[in-house]
DNA sequence: TCGTCCATGTCATCTATATGACTTGGTTGA
DNA sequence: TCAACCAAGTCATATAGATGACATGGACGA
């Protein structure tokens, strides 16, 4: 037999009619006015930290529709749309049939998110990956800035080369705080199964979720252009990343060069739904 | 008093019962199962379509939810799934308590959605625009090609120069069909009161939606380093657009050229809700 | 005259529920 | 043994309606 729950008339949520067992545990009932926010963020809100305390590792499935809404004391449509919002975020995935998932850093993902370059004739390619050096360093200035941090706090630098059909195209630097990445090796980086964000993510519990990018065209140095095959002086394409984590941490800074003469950095600017 | 529409108990639709007068004209059922395409999108497209005929230009506002949805024969969340479909592409804009208006191209959309460059410190603000040049040309291979069409195809060449604070930072060689802006004059591109893409909207019924761009760095030539007071050789940053209209229609092309010793190009990639 | 209040119309949020589509894994039958 | 089928569980779409927040313009009173 199936009865529906009775409602409080003056707030129009469910009374709370446990039944057993509670089937999603863990989720507390989102108080009816958080701080004024629509409920729908506040659910939002919740579900982001049950992912950054580790509630929800990377690749969980989630309780099903019904019962997480049930046990936020929601709406299944409230919840939906907090859904959809980490969805857009790519923070979670839904799979139809399957249940909604943590997402996790794929290589698909990361092409998609956060590798933009491809040939001048559109063709886009995964980059061959290629570990040039692996340092324990302390931070200069623009790092430090980037990482909302002072200049010497002690990071590892690593550099890679990143080749296309077989010509190197893109130079990394990246710096991330030693703080966050305890026990990272050169070993580790070198033996990583996936992308460096997938490692950041599944051995240290950093999840990259954004971005912001500042590029501007500079001469090669010496040292870039020895280490993409171009003579020094020559135009390329510098991009700063900085990378920011699920709390809203800024988590990497990256200096990625690269050699246009083949190659684009392509962006879309809004895209079509 | 007041009464629910009888609905169809088959397709769960309202059935079609006629106020008097018809609270949203020109807007026609859509189809119930419109080529296996979910209704909300059946929606938007109908929306679209509208904006694209110029039933609703720019700047008007569109029937209440209630009476649209009724208009379309959906219900007003299917409506409202459609209408946030045009709003995430900035192709409608909503104001709470004042209505849904078909978007326009002020000059605060342009600043967000297509212009971004930046002084290195991060500050931002709106470039002052000197025409250098307006010329009828006839398309190179490349614009041709961006424009989806064939060189030698006539067209309008717009050269601008873009001063912040004073200094001159970006070089913009605009590519436009003539075809599609009959009737373009110098002179209406220099008294244009807003940006350019405001004037494509009001006076070519031309609604550039979104873009595609391809970064590159070169050594700047003579003539750019001229227009922008650097010397000969400089790496400056390329940037070659192709715009997009509403139909889905490439209307510009347009090659940026951006001097990067003190300013960037600022890319988001995923921004936060 | 001018400012305050309020009625009205709009979008924004939220609930509740029904039905369809898709995926998975087990059952059934040749 | 194995392929076809089917049931259960999940998300996807759609409906209907209630309530709240916000903007505007007119009525009203000092």
């Amino acid at each position: 037999m199936t009865w529906t729950n009775p409602t409080d008339p003056v707030h129009n949520r469910r009374m709370s009619i446990v039944r057993s067992p509670d089937p999603a545990p863990g989720f507390a009932p989102i108080a009816p006015d958080a701080a004024g926010m629509p409920l729908y963020r506040a659910v939002r809100r919740a579900l982001l930290r049950s992912i950054e305390e580790g509630k929800l590792p990377p690749g969980a499935a989630l309780p099903n529709e019904t019962d997480l809404a049930a046990a936020f004391d929601v709406a299944v449509g409230t919840l939906r749309r907090a859904v959809d919002d980490l969805v857009a975020e790519h923070i979670l995935v839904r799979r139809q049939g399957r249940g909604t998932f943590v997402a996790t850093h794929t290589r698909d993902r990361f092409l998609f998110q956060f590798f933009h370059v491809e040939r001048s004739d559109g063709l886009r390619e995964a980059p061959a990956v290629e570990l040039l050096s692996f340092e324990r360093i302390r931070m200069d200035e623009d790092a430090a800035a980037a990482l909302a941090t002072r200049a010497g706090t002690p990071a590892f630098q690593i550099e890679n080369r990143l080749k296309l059909q077989g010509t190197a195209v893109v130079h990394d630097r990246i710096v991330i705080p030693a703080a966050l990445f305890r026990g990272l090796t050169e070993k580790r980086v070198r033996e990583r199964p996936s992308t460096i964000y997938h490692l950041y993510q599944s051995e240290f519990g950093v999840t990259v979720v954004r971005a912001r990018e500042r590029l501007s065209a500079v001469a090669a140095d010496r040292a870039i252009a020895r280490a993409l095959g171009v003579p020094p002086g020559v135009p390329v394409l510098q991009v700063r990343r900085t990378a920011i984590a699920l709390g809203g941490r800024p988590v990497e800074y990256r200096v990625s060069t690269i050699v246009t003469t083949a190659h684009d950095y392509v962006n879309q600017l809004s895209r079509p739904s």
